[in-house]
DNA sequence: GCCGTTTTCGGCCCGACTGTTTTCAGTCG
């Protein structure tokens, strides 16, 4: 049978066009929901849907019924989907695009569709500039200009936030609200609390016992370009680079309750309170009510997964993945944390394209507790980054010993570096010189839009080097919005299986990669994984968070990582690789 | 369309805010 390539992520598109084409249709909410819901279980799968499917066992993942693995089984065959098709005959697909425009959903779709013929954002917006869509009902004059400014403001919008970006504003926003009278308390919510590889809209939730003089002052910051709604417990605003802000509030008896709401993932929420009404309870960011109608206010989070029966579930997991069966219970995985890495195997200094000797990385990384640090600097491959011929190794080695004497057991320096896997899948450095290195780092840095089994080949001819460690930043992807390479990942994860080559989550917020989904599958076949910086200076050591926070969204404890092994562990390991 | 220790039918989360409304629908998260 004639097998095509469509990667989970493309499924998942598949099936959320099918659900915003059913809601302008006006079709079931729950039909609408189950398709959405198969879209997002596909994206968090980690294996390939394909590799299921082969094995007839789409139907027991949860949110693939039978209807939704017949479909998914047409695309992986023919590519199409028949019933996509004669959906897209009922309901133009333009309109989809006018469901971006904040503010308009798939009712007033469908209205504007039914009764004005609008079919493209150009005839919305030449209708409400003409005045014709305030005849319609519980349309009016404002209505028109909030579609109007919708329209404008999608046009100028910024993309999804990197995570770094959105922890940079956050904090710059959480310091004023801080310094704000009566907020008692104010942090981070939605996705950048859940540590989402790019965010949207910035989510941030406060303690305040009377905040309508707050809310006042918050759509009124000079950095606000319009304010998108303005009440007492909530408001959003949006900024002049198109970032926008969502602020709730509640009395700090309540924090808890509002905390959790606000923090979400959408998912989790419906979960909790489904099972909230399980208990006679109903749940909402105001707290529990019973069935007599009295309210339990929760200041504390936990608090409130207790009153479900269930362990505090931290916030990288509450993506409705299986966390609340686990946390039911009480079997949630003790998280890698921060504190628990104790090495960085992947950093470029001066001797390529990093902007810090040795030395000052060294120090650097002293700084940050490790012990253990490879410096793993650029073959020579690529031009653009003055990287390593194999006859400077022997200079790198001697400084790298020099710096090491000087500061003696505070670190241990490893010599590594970072080989490229060249076009035609060679690897920049002989073997002979790959094998004088105390740590191998293999990667694509080039010819990222090749075939899918071209670049596989390639992948995989270094997975099989046995000189080669680790494979970073697998897909070279570059957030927010660069794809990387389409790989076959059954055939990735099998080789790093067998010839037990680690596989890196690359810190960098641009990069987070390989991803939390590609990552918890890996590590569920034993594949050991590292996370590194890739720093270029000391200061990329700092990120180290966003790495661990991916390893985390992964469920992975810290015997999984092997930059949290003792640094005797993580020399046996590289030992038994044949180094050192 | 999915799901099940209240099972194969009958459920499927909850509230704030806006703009249009004289009591509510639509959108959003």
């Amino acid at each position: 049978m004639m097998e095509l390539h469509m990667t989970n992520q493309e499924l998942a598109d598949v099936f959320d066009r099918i659900a915003n084409l059913m809601k302008i249709q006006g079709e079931m909410v729950f039909k609408i929901r189950a398709y959405e819901r198969a879209a997002e279980t596909l994206r968090a799968l980690g294996e390939e849907a394909s590799a299921i499917a082969a094995r007839g066992e789409l139907t027991s993942v949860p949110g693939i019924g039978k209807a939704i693995a017949e479909k998914i089984e047409e695309l992986l065959q023919t590519g199409r989907l028949g019933f996509l098709e004669r959906l897209e005959e009922e309901v133009p697909p333009s309109l989809l695009e006018l469901l971006k425009v904040p503010g308009v959903g798939p009712k007033k779709v469908a209205l504007f569709w039914k009764e004005c013929n609008i079919l493209t954002l150009d005839d919305l917006k030449k209708a409400a500039e003409e005045g014709r869509l305030r005849s319609l009902p519980g349309m009016g004059e404002k209505s028109e200009a909030s579609i109007l400014a919708g329209i404008a403001s999608l046009a100028q919008r910024s993309r999804r936030m990197t995570l770094g970006r959105a922890w940079e504003a956050a904090q710059r926003w959480l310091g004023w609200l801080r310094s704000q009278a009566g907020v008692e308390r104010a942090e981070p919510a939605g996705s950048l609390r859940r540590w989402k590889e790019t965010i949207g809209d910035l989510d941030l939730v406060i303690a305040h016992r009377d905040p309508v003089a707050l809310m006042q002052a918050f759509t009124s910051h000079p950095e606000v370009a319009r304010t998108l709604g303005q009440g007492e417990n909530k408001s959003s605003i949006e900024l002049r680079d198109g970032a926008r802000i969502q602020l709730w509030a509640q009395p700090p008896e309540s924090f808890g309750a509002l905390w959790q709401y606000a923090t979400g993932s959408k998912d989790h929420n419906v979960r909790l309170r489904e099972l909230a009404q399980k208990k006679g309870l109903s749940l909402s960011e105001r707290g529990l009510l019973d069935e007599a109608g009295n309210l339990r206010r929760i200041a504390d989070e936990a608090d409130l997964y207790a009153a479900l029966g269930l362990e505090w579930i931290p916030p990288e997991l509450r993506e409705d993945r299986g966390e609340i069966e686990a946390a039911a219970r009480h079997a949630l995985p003790r998280l890698v944390t921060l504190e628990d890495i104790r090495a960085d195997l992947h950093c470029h200094t001066t001797w390529s394209d990093g902007v810090s000797t040795i030395e000052e990385m060294a120090r650097a990384a002293i700084q940050h507790g490790y012990h253990v640090l490879a410096i793993t600097d650029h073959s020579s491959y690529m031009g653009i980054v003055g990287g390593m011929k194999p006859e400077d190794l022997p200079r790198q080695k001697a400084e790298i010993a020099a710096v090491q004497q000087k500061l003696g057991d505070q670190i241990l320096l490893l010599q590594g570096a970072e080989v490229d896997i060249r076009s035609d899948g060679i690897m920049d450095y002989p073997d002979e010189v790959l094998a004088s290195l105390d740590l191998v780092i293999a990667s694509l840095h080039t010819s990222l839009r090749q075939p899918r089994e071209q670049i596989t080949a390639r992948l995989l001819n270094a997975i099989r080097n046995p000189h080669v460690d680790i494979i970073a930043h697998p897909t070279g992807r570059l957030l927010p919005d660069r794809s990387g390479a389409d790989l076959d990942w059954q055939a990735v994860f099998a080789a790093l299986q067998e010839n037990g080559t680690a596989l890196e989550i690359n810190a960098s917020p641009s990069r987070l990669d390989a991803d939390d989904a590609h990552t918890r599958y890996a590590a569920s076949l034993g594949i050991p994984i590292v996370i590194n910086t890739d720093a270029h200076a000391p200061g990329g050591l700092h990120e180290m968070r966003f790495g661990v926070a991916v390893a985390r969204r992964a469920w992975l404890e810290a015997p999984q990582v092997i930059n949290t092994w003792e640094t005797h562990r993580l020399l046996d390991w590289l030992k038994q690789r044949g180094k050192r």
